[in-house]
DNA sequence: GAGTAATTTATTGTCTACATTTTTTATTAT
DNA sequence: ATAATAAAAAATGTAGACAATAAATTACTC
């Protein structure tokens, strides 16, 4: 188990790093680093969710206490991409059906707002960057890249939340971003067939236009979409057994 | 210092509370206690902005130890409540302008929404409460409660996203509600001369009327009352003295 | 006496040790 | 052999110790 952990959380980023660096890299820096090395983990589903996340081995991967960890940890359940069980330790959250409408549901509201602010606020330049975002996306796509792009794709709404000017709703944004990335690991349905490059490129355009009302319903449509590639009708993505058995039967 | 912050943390709630309990109130709850009687504190507005929150004092407070502080410290920065500076410690925040004008709009953009999911979920009982809950706003007014007000006043807005029915949305509405609380002692302008109650009854005349186009114009509106009983324009509400003599000097 | 440098004091950051709880393993009885 | 129980192991929760940093005080120079 040790290792396994420790092989999934330095296969793109090598702890090396933390011995590399010249200066003594202060203190202060070292959670924001671990945080972002395990949120990226996560995010790259190279941690499923469920995943025990053992303060000792953490502390043994990056070379620091418990501490340490227990801080990152902390945090990450503060942002419900960990789930914290007292006395049992810190898992990587399992989102349930009624959290992943809930967290789709708050998207729509806040990114219709964000994408509003954003026609209204956005340079060219910036324009620029989000059309780049996106064919970055495409290459990815193309290269079957997976797990880089459901990443880069998330970025893409940050990215506009950025734009947007307003740093609370950004912070709300990435939040749920991340954990929409959680959800899709566990309930996309199928392979996803025509995925959202296109829909990402008409924002843009009516962001370009500036033409509010329609960057606003096609941010709604987009998020609709992927709702509607999820898979939340069933029985718990896993553990329900009763669920599970009781369905059997029904046959 | 020390002495000053066990007056204003113990003033409402007793802490002495710890030892009366029979059982040994299991350790789990303990962070849970601390960090709402600190929030409450706060809100309660017994804690400024700018206050310095000491481990070692809050620990004796608390009867704790740092570790058990940090963890809540950690939480309240999350939610933007206390502002943790490197190697220097925590202190209540002390919004800035822009800060201040974020979590309106973030507050706008969100309530809206919640306030349409309400009217299309609530139940009578939920009115009744909303109802009640407005009746004991008006009587902590009437007594001149001011502070008490403050925090009942934000309980209406909890409650409204509790009734929406997404936990999500509430735990941001929560944390909005809690900033701008904080905002308002720093750029309160005069004393709040009408006061919101009437508004908050006639959004739920609303809510019950079913006629979400209204009461989300009128939540909107009541928050736009709100920011402009607010002096956002002066300068920094203190500390950037360069601003306040630059100021002077152009007169 | 004012301003600066050095020293002391206080506070935060991190680690380690111990207590408590959970999980696993071993034992026993049915 | 299976289930229940007891013992052992492992993990988390908390406290306390030490190190690193910032603040305050004192001493010193001009």
């Amino acid at each position: 188990m040790t290792r396994e952990l420790k092989n999934k959380m330095s296969s793109s980023a090598p702890i090396t790093a933390l011995e590399s660096d010249k200066r003594p890299l202060r203190k202060a820096a070292q959670n924001v680093r671990i945080y972002e090395e395990m949120l990226t983990a996560i995010l790259e589903q190279r941690l499923a969710p469920g995943t025990k996340l053992s303060e000792d081995t953490l502390g043994e991967i990056f070379g620091v206490s418990r501490s340490i960890i227990r801080i990152v940890l902390q945090q990450l359940a503060h942002e419900r991409i960990v789930q914290i069980q007292p006395n049992r330790g810190a898992f990587v959250a399992e989102p349930s059906h009624e959290e992943a409408r809930e967290v789709l549901q708050a998207r729509r509201l806040i990114e219709e707002g964000v994408v509003r602010l954003a026609v209204n606020k956005h340079t060219d330049t910036e324009i620029n960057d989000l059309r780049e975002m996106v064919s970055q996306e495409q290459e990815s796509l193309d290269r079957g890249n997976h797990k880089t792009w459901i990443r880069q794709s998330g970025d893409f709404h940050l990215k506009l939340a950025d734009i947007a000017g307003n740093q609370t709703l950004s912070a709300y944004v990435k939040e749920l971003v991340s954990r929409n990335s959680l959800i899709i690991v566990q309930y996309q349905k199928g392979n996803l067939s025509a995925c959202s490059c296109d829909e990402h490129s008409e924002i843009i355009d009516a962001i370009d236009a500036r033409d509010e009302d329609r960057a606003a319903a096609l941010m709604l449509e987009h998020l609709q979409a992927c709702e509607d590639q999820l898979n939340l009708n069933g029985g718990e993505p896993k553990s329900d057994l009763y669920a599970v058995f009781s369905k059997a039967s029904e046959n």
